[in-house]
DNA sequence: AGCACGCATAGACGTAGGTCAATATAGATA
DNA sequence: TATCTATATTGACCTACGTCTATGCGTGCT
């Protein structure tokens, strides 16, 4: 089961108590945005116009080594915040907003209903 | 500086890259809420009729020993998710639901404004 | 083919975090 | 005061995680 089916049907979290299986989804997707470097990643994405961004981009926006970023953003794109395409010889990472706006919707905003 | 004030004047996360103060702030709430136990803890206190919950009620909605669950409740309660009270023998936990509402704005919600 | 560049992976290291048993603390009650 | 109940704190254990260096892989260029 798809974390997107698990969240497009929850209910926001004051309407019921989420179980087990569902926190587990959700959690992990909140996990990857607890690190401040995962955040400020997914912020420039979302940021960036045109909606994608090269790793060295990223990686110039940090003091930290390549395979440090490199790490983050696969974490991101497990948890499916990110998706990266290869075009000739750079990667360039793209937001998947859905994604944030269902973790918005289950933190109380209004349902889209 | 509080977090509310930080997360206050912050737009969504898509307006422009959080600055590195920012980002830790707001990652602290992302990773509490980055547990599948204390996710389930928030969802149980804030879908309960009345808005508040004892300790005892909460630890026995999961199979875990009562110093786990404390922990998990002192961790919410630093970052600004819950706040407590203690009335007589137990201690009453309640939402704090700007916190949430603000987190939920970042991540994509249409501003408030 | 060979090389240079961009990015990913592997492995190691130190620290943080989730859990528990044991113990401490606070309030009620006798 | 003594004791019981509800919750918090302590300290230990083990695992997970963030970071690094070293290395591998894919792509374009000469």
């Amino acid at each position: 089961m798809e974390l997107l089916d698990l969240l497009e049907c929850s209910p926001p979290l004051a309407r019921e108590p989420l179980d087990a299986e569902r926190a587990a989804a959700v959690a992990r997707v909140f996990k990857a945005l607890g690190d401040p470097v995962r955040l400020r990643i997914v912020s420039i994405v979302a940021s960036r116009e045109g909606g994608e961004v090269c790793v060295c981009d990223i990686t110039d926006a940090f003091e930290l080594s390549q395979p440090t970023i490199s790490h983050h953003l696969k974490v991101l794109k497990e948890v499916g915040l990110l998706t990266s395409e290869r075009r000739a010889s750079w990667v360039y990472y793209r937001l998947v907003p859905e994604t944030l706006a269902e973790l918005s919707t289950l933190l109380g905003a209004p349902a889209t209903v």
